[in-house]
RNA sequence: CGGGAUGUAGGGUAGCGGCUGACCCACGUGCCCUGGGAGCACGGAGACGCAGGUUCGAGUCCUGCCAUCCCGACCA
């Protein structure tokens, strides 16, 4: 492809509004254009690159005995009251009527397929002698976003990879989820993204049944806790934490005292007034489980994880308790509660470093006041102890001694364990072996495609711009002739052009009459990873110079043989990235440099 | 959905209530140049987000709306 004969609208400047790298350098290398606020055109150049990894994602899905087909993006919203849906995604679903003939049709576009695929198997498979069987496709997905950010990295509107397994037995699911786990590291690998598979928050199944495919970046919305020593890794809402330690346990008791905290509600509030330190606080928090009230006590320093405190109530759901609630069940307004006298008998839980809280302040259950020299079991009982609160930085690894460590991440795949939530609603049974009729067990997968690129942007990238490996470069070689007006320079670099293309090599050559400068600028920011530069300098020798994007070093091959030297040394980057994954790591942002293998499963 | 900010040419910006709205980049034409975003000259492109209002006079002040961005909440 000739430069002057696409589109690449490359910017100097970057846009008001793009703050992140991968958004900056998306749009600045003409890869994306905003249409609105979440949905992007995928400019020549972008969609070169987005095909690329839906083709690694294929290749990978196909090898691992996945089956593809394309299901309709519109659906009829019937589906997905059947699944009780409409009101879980609530305005994240987009949907709307249509009129036909003399009636109203109501649709939704799809923000995923359970329903579909489930309902569509619910036709064709009857027995057990079909299965198992995984099905995927690779369609555009409709979200809502309350709001859309970061570029290409929350959307409305984006390309998904999602795959559905149908099994006879959990043990068969789980077979079928090793193979989708396996694939999706070999994705990731392909890729060249560093990733870190995390655990992740599952639903009924439980156990390792569900992980998110992490890739670590500074403005990633996600949290994983991560042990270097041992390779735990989760993510927040999941994350475990080891033992504790008391710190404080050889403290004098002293009284309990009530003291005037006029206005003081929250933590910081009172710490501000009474002169103390969040970890000498008690936070009680009231939630609802199953809609009974229950306290939940947190040290003032952690942050409540209702995932935690909704398993150790034993509720299916969970939530903070209401104003009048907590007037009524403390006898105080939000912001006062404290285990100590309670208006109403209920459950206390409690997070296990709440047990070594010597002269912890809290709140007195009346308007106004706290308690200073509360301590656990001498002024209040707990019902259980559990952990209940969010890793934090530096706390114990769960499975070894060491500490844990929080980063930001993208999350860019996750595989899970459904069971039969979908096929019951919707009917999807098999006959088995015995003549029993039953609920066919399920597991979806999803990686997104934009992500991909979004991330691989985001944590691949230097001053210049874009550091793209091989795999997922829009154009594997960049020929750059130095002087578009010189008829030999010419000649050779659209003979190069011509016969690297010929090789089965993505050549880009920027045949524009531009000054060097420009050239190179637009080369780097592109980061097209081989640069092949015709000029007067090597033409002499008969030799052309070559520079690999992540090296500062350029090399001199010679012009004859150029055409086999390059299309070799990129078919052996097209296998395994091994020059890109060597140099990336130093010429890149530390963050990124996390190694490939945090694989345990 | 709460909080904050911004809207001036394709991009980036300046613009004090007062004449025909300024600059840089990009774009077009010509000259010149061709190894890291050159130079000169000429030129095209804007009813200053939209709608009201205040004023003798509004890009500038006020109100509403719309749009975009950021922080937070939410995110099977």
């Amino acid at each position: 492809m000739r430069w002057s004969q696409t589109l690449i609208p490359t910017m100097k400047e970057t846009p008001e509004g793009a703050e992140i790298p991968s958004h900056v350098l998306m749009l600045r290398a003409g890869l994306i254009s905003q249409l609105m606020a979440g949905a992007y055109t995928y400019m020549p150049l972008g969609l070169r690159a987005l095909k690329k990894a839906e083709r690694i994602v294929r290749e990978e899905m196909d090898a691992a005995g996945a089956v593809e087909l394309l299901m309709p993006a519109l659906t009829p919203i019937s589906l997905w009251e059947q699944t009780g849906r409409v009101q879980a995604f609530g305005d994240v679903l987009i949907q709307f009527a249509v009129r036909r003939q003399n009636r109203k049709v109501q649709m939704a576009l799809g923000p995923t397929h359970e329903e579909v695929i489930t309902d569509l198997v619910a036709r064709h498979v009857s027995s057990y002698r079909q299965l198992p069987l995984t099905l995927y496709q690779i369609q555009t997905k409709f979200r809502n976003e309350e709001r859309p950010r970061f570029g290409v990295l929350r959307t409305s509107e984006f390309l998904m990879k999602d795959a559905y397994s149908f099994d006879t037995s959990v043990e068969a699911l789980g077979r079928s989820y090793e193979k989708m786990y396996a694939a999706y590291c070999r994705i990731f690998d392909r890729c060249g993204l560093a990733y870190l598979p995390v655990e992740a928050e599952s639903g009924p199944i439980g156990g390792d049944a569900s992980h998110e495919f992490m890739i670590p970046a500074e403005n990633g919305e996600d949290t994983v806790v991560h042990c270097k020593a041992c390779g735990y890794a989760a993510n927040l809402e999941r994350a475990e934490i080891g033992a504790r330690a008391p710190s404080t346990v050889d403290v004098e008791l002293k009284p309990v005292q009530k003291v005037p905290t006029p206005g003081a509600g929250t933590i910081a509030q009172v710490c501000n007034f009474l002169g103390c330190k969040p970890d000498q606080m008690i936070k009680t928090l009231i939630y609802l489980a199953d809609g009974k009230p229950v306290a939940v006590l947190i040290r003032g320093d952690h942050e409540a994880n209702e995932n935690k405190i909704r398993r150790a109530a034993g509720a299916g759901s969970i939530q903070l308790a209401e104003p009048g609630v907590i007037q009524r069940v403390t006898g105080a307004p939000v912001g006062f509660a404290g285990p100590v006298g309670l208006k109403e008998k209920l459950p206390v839980l409690a997070d296990y470093d709440i047990q070594f809280v010597r002269n912890g302040i809290t709140g007195a259950n009346e308007a106004d006041a706290h308690l200073t020299g509360v301590s656990p079991t001498r002024d209040f009982q707990v019902e259980k102890y559990a952990d209940l609160r969010s890793a934090q930085d530096q706390d114990p690894c769960p499975r070894c001694s060491a500490k844990l460590s929080m980063r930001h991440a993208i999350e860019a795949g996750h595989v899970f364990k459904l069971g039969t939530k979908y096929s019951e609603a919707l009917g999807a049974k098999f006959l088995d072996a015995q003549e029993q009729l039953r609920p066919i067990i399920m597991g979806c997968y999803g990686i997104g495609i934009n992500r991909i690129i979004a991330s691989l942007v985001e944590t691949n990238n230097d001053a210049g711009g874009i550091l793209w490996p091989v795999a997922l470069a829009p154009y594997e070689v960049l020929v750059v002739p130095m002087k578009a007006s010189d008829e030999a320079t010419m000649k050779t670099a659209e003979r190069l052009h011509d016969e690297l293309s010929a090789a089965g090599v993505d050549v880009l050559m920027d045949d524009r009459d531009q000054r060097p400068g420009v050239k190179f600028k637009d080369a780097d920011l592109i980061g097209i990873p081989l640069r092949v530069v015709v000029g007067e300098r090597g033409l002499k020798q008969g030799q052309l110079e070559v520079k690999w994007r992540w090296d500062a070093e350029l090399q001199m091959i010679d012009a004859a043989t150029a055409v086999t030297t390059i299309a070799d040394w990129i078919r052996q980057e097209r296998a395994g990235g091994q020059r890109f994954k060597n140099r990336i790591s130093s010429a890149c942002h530390p963050t990124t440099t996390l190694s490939n293998k945090g694989v345990e499963s």
